[in-house]
Parts: C-alpha cells; structure tokens; sequence
DNA sequence: CTCGATTCCTGTTAGC
DNA sequence: TGCTAACAGGAATCGA
C-alpha cells in the first residue's frame, strides 16, 4: 500500500528513467484507470503523444510527470495516483505485459512507462497547466518531506478540528502523505491513541506527533530507496520496511515492543487501527 | 464549514 | 471440495 515514502521512490525512479524521454504512443488497456480524465480514454492518448518528459514531481501521495511546453505556455503534466495497488514499471517494448496492465506509454527509447494496478484504485490523467502544481490537487496540503511544510500552520489547524487525531492525520487536506499504516506508527511511536480529540492535544502532543510521523516516512524512505531495480520502477508496499521495521500496524497479539503488552486491533473507517492499550490509553468520557 | 459514512475495486484467505 | 464473506484501504462524494 504506497504511501508517501513509496511514491518518493516511484518518482525518482521515473526522474531517473523517463525524464528526456518523448512519448510516442498511447494505449488504456482499462478505462477505470483514466476516470479523473473526464474527456475520456481517447482524448488522454491525443494530449500525451509527441509531449516530451522534462521531470517527476510530488505532493503527498500524488505524483506529476511534467511535460515540455510545445507552444511556450504554462506547461502540462500527466497527474498520477497509485490508490493502493499501483505500480510503475519501466520495460522494454517487447517484453510482455505484466499482471493487471492498465496503460502503458511508448516512449522514443524502444522502452515503455507501464502502469500496472490490480485494484484499480489509483490511475491518470492529463493535466492542463499542471507542471508546477496541477490544479486538481490543489486543495492537498504539503507533506512533512516539504520544506515549506509549516508546524505552526499544521498545530493551529488540527486544533481547530473536533475529531480524532488519525483521522485528521489521514485527512490530505491537513497534511499530506500519511495513510493507514504510517498513522498507526507515529501515533505508537508519539505514542497517542488514535481517537484522542483534536481540539485538546497539547502544543507538545502535536509537535513529537509531527517529529514522528517525519521520521517514519524519512526511515521508510531510506529503505525503501535502496531496494530500486533499474527496471522495474518500484513498486507497492512490499519494500523491507514493512516486515521488519512496523511495531504497531500488523501487530494484532504481539507484544508492545514498549512495554509487552499485546496489541490490539480495532476497526476503524472501514480499516483496522493498531494499538498498545497501555502506552495508548484510549480516551474516556471527561479526559481527553 | 466540518464530520463521518459510503463507495469504488480485486485477490487472498478464513470459515463453514 | 466449493462456496461465501471478510479484509486490505486512498480519497471523492454526499448527507447531516
């Protein structure tokens, strides 16, 4: 399941293999996967053929590949997600299709962008104007990764929400980037229960929440990058980080590397949240 | 505006 | 053995 350290990796991975390159053909093996480009299938292939690829940008969990201006304008972008099944892989032409193909762009080398996903969560679209920040995404705050990320601006936010802090955290209009299983980490790290009020969290609850959840994307990001295949632009959840590094999320029973209790289990907006019940009292009625 | 439930998808696995 | 149900979850959408 890409979250933002994965993606980072997806990005360097096609700023190192694609950029430079000029797409020379166009094929949506599964429309699902352009349904955010409303003009639909055709028009997709008609926006993206002869552009040529000058670079890889992200915001949080989205990914931009930014395209030459032909006509001297503001430049266009290919706006990609990978929902949680998406992968990009970079192949040569005649090699042959992966598992779940979904689009595959030619390029003017004799190899191919291909973007597999088997769930068909994520996808593409063409974005007019995008390359520096495609204006569909717009409304995304910036990831902990940003140097313009802003504490300040993040703590006066989310003390305003009245909701639970995991679910402000996976809101990507507060910050970006952070999904499921790096929301657990930070928060058994930090540690704070996941349905603690927003509104009553200390100045410094928030502070060491932010400080952890950089330093789990920033320690996934590590791993995950030296796992890279000149060729097969990684990839999904699959890096070494998850079977070594999680102490929370997963760990359903085991023992708190804390303090040895075992970890629960919840369910949560339609999803699990894991959890120490010791070192992550949940809140009750009158404590926050 | 904010909050929270629902929906979109498919492959794997647990359970009967 | 074969079927069904649960589960994985990012983010848009919609009702309250």
């Amino acid at each position: 399941m890409p979250e933002l350290p994965e993606v980072e990796v997806v990005r360097r991975g096609i700023a190192d293999h694609v950029v430079g390159r000029t797409i020379t053909g166009v094929t949506v093996h599964d429309v699902r996967s352009v349904r955010r480009h409303l003009a639909g299938p055709a028009d997709f292939r008609h926006r993206l053929e002869g552009r040529t690829v000058v670079g890889a940008a992200r915001r949080g969990k989205y990914l931009w590949i930014q395209l030459a201006d032909p006509e001297g304008g503001a430049s266009d972008a290919i706006l990609c997600h990978l929902g949680m099944s998406g992968q990009f892989l970079v192949s040569d032409a005649s090699a042959p299709p992966q598992r779940h193909l979904r689009i595959t762009l030619e390029l003017d080398d004799g190899n191919e962008l291909r973007f597999a996903d088997q769930r068909i969560f994520g996808g593409m679209s063409f974005s007019e104007d995008g390359a520096e920040l495609p204006p569909e995404i717009a409304h995304i705050a910036r990831d902990p990764l940003d140097p313009l990320f802003d504490p300040a601006e993040f703590a006066a936010r989310i003390r305003r929400r009245q909701t639970g802090v995991k679910r402000a955290i996976l809101d990507q209009t507060l910050i970006s980037g952070v999904g499921n299983i790096y929301a657990d980490e930070a928060l058994w790290r930090t540690p704070l229960h996941y349905a603690r009020n927003t509104r009553h969290l200390r100045t410094r609850e928030i502070e060491s929440l932010l400080g952890h959840i950089g330093d789990v994307m920033r320690e996934a990001l590590a791993q995950g990058g030296t796992s890279f295949d000149a060729l097969y632009v990684n990839v999904n959840g699959n890096s070494g980080y998850f079977d070594r590094s999680l102490q929370a999320y997963g760990q359903e029973g085991g023992p708190c590397q804390r303090c040895g209790t075992p970890i629960r289990r919840d369910p949560f907006m339609n999803r699990s949240s894991f959890w120490c019940p010791v070192c992550q009292p949940r809140p009750r009625n009158g404590r926050f």
